[in-house]
DNA sequence: GTGGTCTAGACCACT
DNA sequence: GTGGTCTAGACCACA
């Protein structure tokens, strides 16, 4: 399904959250689809089934999925798209530092923007 | 010099990176200018002065300030060209983050392309 | 695991980082092995918990050992190749000073010049 | 006379024993030869005086140098050159961790060998 | 005065 | 259980 990093500073529960939210909105998993229980997932990934409980919860909370008790867990089938202005005003301005950074750390205007093309692309292509 | 979110998730140390870190790139400090004491920054803050030394120790290994033993803290001249390439990875990372969860916000493909290139346009009219 | 010398002039932190350095680099500890908790290693050597985790922070980011908080701390594969170049120069500037250091203590160019062949061929040896 | 690297992690005082040593090693100050005043020397480095007299005394103590009250500081005439068995069995020591730590660094038995030659030959140059 | 290290103990999130 | 953060306070070397 996907592969978690354990070196990563970002904790695991996150990583499935944001691995799963992702192959939602890119389609890879459609409306309605049953997702691998939390047993499932948890021996397929080798951690412990607490931590894919937590991730499951957080994505039912976030609106991506939801849980039929004793049939299992679903993908929702309209992901909420309405922009949520707040949290994209958030993100913009950590990319604002980010490329501030670059911009210290040497990089020149070209080089940055040839950078961002491709994060850009490499995105799309996953679409 | 500015203000703590003791509420926020992000913990009291990487706010104050995160904060100097913002007011080096926007040169309202500037080169070689000298940082408030720890114990004077952990007054002001009113905070555990260990708390402040581990947010210097972090800029300082990601070459925003260096140290004198004896004397204080420094704002760097320019970032140390061996720290440069390991730096620049890890923006890259945040950037790839950011533009990923635009994304997962219902931005199109487009509309973060656009907003990227305004940021970008931005950073030049500074120079 | 090692002992620690509490007379010595070198911080008790960067004791812990040069014994488990050592232990890594002599392959008494090898790749992936998990090393003792914080709270258990801090029992066994009697120092406080925060000076392990300064150690073990320390040695995170020189890349020998990486963490995985909730399960431990464990001893890297390779060395992240990012941080190399810094490391390098680091090291190189030891054996420069304890060259220069040689010479300080009476030894000919000539006599430094064994030496270095021998230690060198000795770490032939071992691969 | 030298310079002093502030942002090193060294102490200033012990820098300027460093220097001055290698000075007299290299011949560059012979024996007798008078030795700036603490006064004038803090001020050529812009340091406090204290730093330097604290170097001029730890350089008294290892015998290279003798002061004679009211007319200054001068080289000591015969260096004690004998070896100092145990501070080069310790140099020897952090030498061979030195060069085993390059190997784990990814570098080969080759570029180590032409490494150290290097750091050899940096050194004989300043004879 | 400055930063650097250390202790004793607390609370938190994650596995 | 694990690591991560934080406090309150102490002592040290250096400038």
């Amino acid at each position: 399904m996907f592969q978690l990093d354990l070196k990563s500073r970002t904790s695991i529960y996150e990583q499935v959250v944001d691995n799963i939210k992702e192959l939602i909105l890119a389609d890879v998993l459609s409306a309605e689809e049953k997702l691998p229980s939390v047993r499932e997932l948890s021996k397929t990934l080798t951690v412990n089934p607490n931590t894919i409980q937590k991730a499951y919860r957080e994505l039912e909370y976030q609106g991506f999925i939801y849980t039929v008790a004793g049939l299992g867990t679903f993908v929702s089938k309209a992901v909420d798209k309405e922009v949520d202005v707040r949290r994209v005003g958030e993100v913009t301005e950590e990319l604002r530092r980010g490329i501030r950074e670059l911009g210290f750390l040497g990089l020149t205007q070209e080089q940055i923007s040839m950078l961002l093309k491709d994060l850009l692309e490499e995105r799309g292509d996953l679409r």
